[in-house]
This record gives C-alpha cells, structure tokens and sequence, in this order.
RNA sequence: GGAGAGAUGGCCGAGCGGUUGAAGGCGGCGGUCUUGAAAACCGUUGUGCCGAAAGGCACCGGGGGUUCGAAUCCCUCUCUCUCCGCCA
C-alpha cells in the first residue's frame, strides 16, 4: 500500500508510476473517494462530539429531574445522521480500500520501462559450464529413464503439475536444502519454520491478496490458505517481533512447500517439473531501515548468487522490467540459471525490495534509535527453488552415459557423487 | 470432540455501567546524586485517523446488540489455559 498522502498531495507521481508499469487504475476515483470520507469522518466526529456532551448533560439532567426528553430527543437527532454517514462511509470504505490495494508500489528510478518480460536488462551473465552442442536430455526425460522421477504417478494421484521424487534423486533434494540452509545461515540468516497454512489478513499484508488471489489454493470452510511461498510466512512473522533500530536488518529465512494453481500460466512448462503446484524453496526475508533497504538487496542478491557459485552453476541475473515487477516490489533481480536442454536461461530465484508497501499494509515498525517509531523496508528473495536447482543439476552435470554427477559441494550433503 | 476459565497499553496486572485512554508495577527515555556505574528519588512514556493548527474522533481479542452513556451487561466468532476423551 502506499502512501495516501502522496496519492492526495502529487497525484501525478502515482499516475506516472503506475503509466510506467502499463497498469490503468481508476485515480480520480480514488482521491474522490478519500477526499468525500475525510468529509464525512469530520462530520461524524463532530456529532460524536456533541453527543458525548449530551450524554454528560444527561446525568445532570436525571438529578434536577427535568429536560430528561429534551436530551433525548436531540441524542435521537444525532444518531440518525450519524447513522446514515456511516452507511455512506461504508461504502467509500469498500471503493478506497478495493483501488487502495491494487495501487503498485513505486518503481525504483533506475528500473528499465518494460511492457514485456524481455525488455529485462541482464546485468550479470556468468560463463557457460557445458560447450554448447552436447547432447542433453531434458531433465524429465533423464529422470524418468534412471528412475528417479515419476510423473505418471504423481498425476494419477493428484493431478498434472505434481511430481514424485524418487532414490537418489530425493536425497538430493534433501540435501539441497540442507546445504542451502547452512550456507545462508553462515552469511546471517536466521532460521524459521513456520506454518504452510495461513490466514488471508496475512496473505493481504504482503500482497498476494489481492494481486494473486487466483493463483491461492484455500482451504474449504476455514479461513487458511496454503502458502504460496514462505515470504508471506516470514514478513508476517516479523510483525510478532520487537524490532529496534540497532537489531537491524533482521534476517531470517525458511525452509518450506510452496502451493500455485499457477492459474496463469495454462501451457507453459508443462512437461516436467519447472512449473508444479507444490514445491520447495528456501527463502530469505530481511526487514531493514529505509535508508540501507538498496545496500540489503543487493547483498540478499548476492547470498543467492553465490550459492549457484558453490554448486557451480551457470547463471545470470536480470533487473526485471516495469510491467514485469511485481505491485509489492519497487524493484526484483531475477537471478536465472542455465538449462543446456533449452539453450537457455530460466529463472531460479526472484529478489525484491518492497520498500515500505509490505509494512504500511502491516503497520511493520521499528524503535528508531531516538525513541519514535518508523515503518521498516521489507525484502524477500529465493534461495534457492529447490525443484528448479534439482534440474539445473539434472541437465548441467548430464554425463553422455546418461548418468548425473552431483556437485561436489553436495557430495557432503548427500553421501554419493553420481546419480 | 466434551466440561470449565480467560483475552486490558512493550510486558505483568487493576478496573466489572458515567471526565477511565485506562490505577499500580516492570521495562524504556530524561534528570538529580556519583569520579563512573548501580541503588534511590523526580519527571516522562500507547496506536490509528481527520485537521495548516488549535483540537477532535476511534481503539481495552474480532463482529453484533442493550443503554442517554459500555473496557465494564448480553449474543456470536476467534484464540489461549485447565480437566476429560482421542491421536501422528
């Protein structure tokens, strides 16, 4: 959410900013509509005021035992007007806090404008593992044919875009999260565990309501929803924490499934396990003050990075266009992995700085160091999706016998050096 | 799942129909004292919204109701605790 302020006081900066991202959001409407409830909200105040007079009156009134129905009368005068502002405050409510919540939160200056996921500027390009030409299979046809990989099953079971992991190739995941766990834990990262199952306030605070509602698998006859992903868990989290200026940035990150519909996405990745609907990913989530938000996210790019570094992976990282930046982020590094199999990069982990757009939602405060109190900057990044590292893995370490060599960071992980 | 008890400011805890946004304590901040620190003492210390300001309004788990007036009474939901049952 951003600042209502701006919105009233330079309007034009949230048109542009919402023009650069190819948004269209009824503007007018919305000032209309906070402008008319501040209106109101005077008004009801100013009823409230004198009624509480009334009412003190009112006992003194009782004791001379006279002008009893005369209080009466104009308390009944008040409260029908009343009543009927707050019917009509009601429904601004519902109109500012419907276009209040999908209004994007500002790009940062320096995000290249951008109507298509293309029109990403690479800013990091690593070099190539395997020369180019060198027969790899896909990561779904290796899996299935050493066995390590059912497709066939798991969508018997439960449907497509669900995979079964099997032998060597589980352990593997395991220990890919182990080792992640580890290595962002040794550059400052916290560890939490928490819930996969989650209110819809929590979902609305970090933005996947509304912007991803559709994507959002929720649990029938309750109020819970499977996470998404473990930064609506860890942002969420940080609200039941006492946050002092001194004690930031506060890192923290987490190991969990991860549930998409992926409603959005009918025909893409459908083979294999690039886009399923339950996935592990280790996350990292830092609160930060304002001022040092910029110097954090390129840090937290870089914790990512570096763990494609140790797993020797080819890798590049993308600043992400205006449309394709997400409403809550000012501004994402997409740290992309190479998959020999398609002749290119794919995304792997995903870093934003949200600024203060999470925590106004929240109302997520630190102690500044004088005393008072100021809204943090959130940031949230992958690091790494599990699934997507195990098929970078699958196709970058292929051996021409079809056979898979584990990365020798791993190897302590997971006992065994070939698949 | 059954029976009971509870939910108050950063924390603990009083209040149980009328200047109560809320006693008291702890913690925090400022000061006195001290070479410094501790102790003691004094002062100060919730959040949100509207407003240029003065000021006003709202908030005692959420929602609804009774009343001229609700933190206080009633209903309901959620959560926590105790006992019983069941169970990975």
């Amino acid at each position: 959410m951003i600042d209502i302020k701006i919105l009233l006081n330079d309007p034009d900066s949230v048109r542009a900013n919402i023009r650069k991202r190819f948004k269209n959001i009824d503007i007018d409407g919305l000032i209309d509509a906070v402008t008319r409830a501040n209106k109101l909200k005077a008004e009801a105040d100013d009823l409230r005021s004198g009624k509480k007079k009334l009412s003190r009156e009112f006992s003194q009134a009782m004791s001379r035992k006279t002008g009893i129905e005369d209080i009466k009368k104009k308390i009944e005068e008040t409260d029908a007007r009343l009543t009927a502002i707050e019917n009509e405050s009601a429904e601004l409510e519902k109109i500012k806090s419907d276009l209040l919540l999908r209004i994007p939160n500002f790009l940062s200056s320096d995000v290249p404008e951008g109507k298509t996921e293309d029109e990403k500027k690479i800013v990091f390009e690593g070099p190539a593992l395997k020369e180019p030409g060198s027969p790899v299979k896909p990561h779904y046809e290796i899996g299935e044919e050493r066995g390590i990989i059912d497709f066939k099953a798991a969508a018997e079971m439960s449907g497509s875009r669900f995979v079964i992991l099997k032998n060597k190739l589980s352990a593997l995941n395991r220990a890919l999260i182990t080792f992640m766990m580890n290595e962002n834990g040794k550059n400052g990262y916290e560890e939490v565990y928490p819930p996969f199952l989650i209110k819809r306030d929590m979902l609305k605070y970090t933005g996947q309501v509304p912007d991803k509602e559709e994507d959002l698998y929720k649990i029938e006859g309750e109020d819970l929803y499977l996470i998404p992903t473990a930064e609506v868990s860890l942002v969420n989290y940080a609200a039941f924490l006492e946050l002092k200026e001194e004690d930031l940035p506060k890192r923290m990150m987490g190991f969990t499934s991860c549930f998409r519909k992926e409603a959005g996405s009918y025909g893409k990745d459908i083979r294999g396990m690039m886009r399923v609907h339950q996935f592990d990913k280790v996350e990292l989530v830092s609160i930060s003050v304002p001022g040092k938000s910029p110097a954090e996210h390129e840090k937290m790019l870089s914790d990512a990075s570096s763990l494609l570094t140790k797993l020797e992976l080819p890798y590049r990282v993308a600043l992400l266009c205006s449309a394709d930046t997400v409403n809550t982020s000012s501004k994402t590094y997409d740290i992309e992995v190479y998959l020999p199999s398609q002749g290119t990069y794919r995304e792997i982990s995903s870093v934003s700085s949200c600024t203060d757009y999470q925590a106004r939602r929240m109302n997520l405060k630190y102690r500044t160091a004088d005393g008072g109190k100021a809204l943090v900057h959130t940031l949230n990044g992958s690091a790494l999706a599990v699934g997507r590292t195990l098929i970078a893995i699958m196709e970058n370490y292929q051996n021409l016998d079809g056979s898979i060599s584990v990365p020798a960071a791993l190897v302590p992980y997971c006992g065994f050096d070939r698949i």
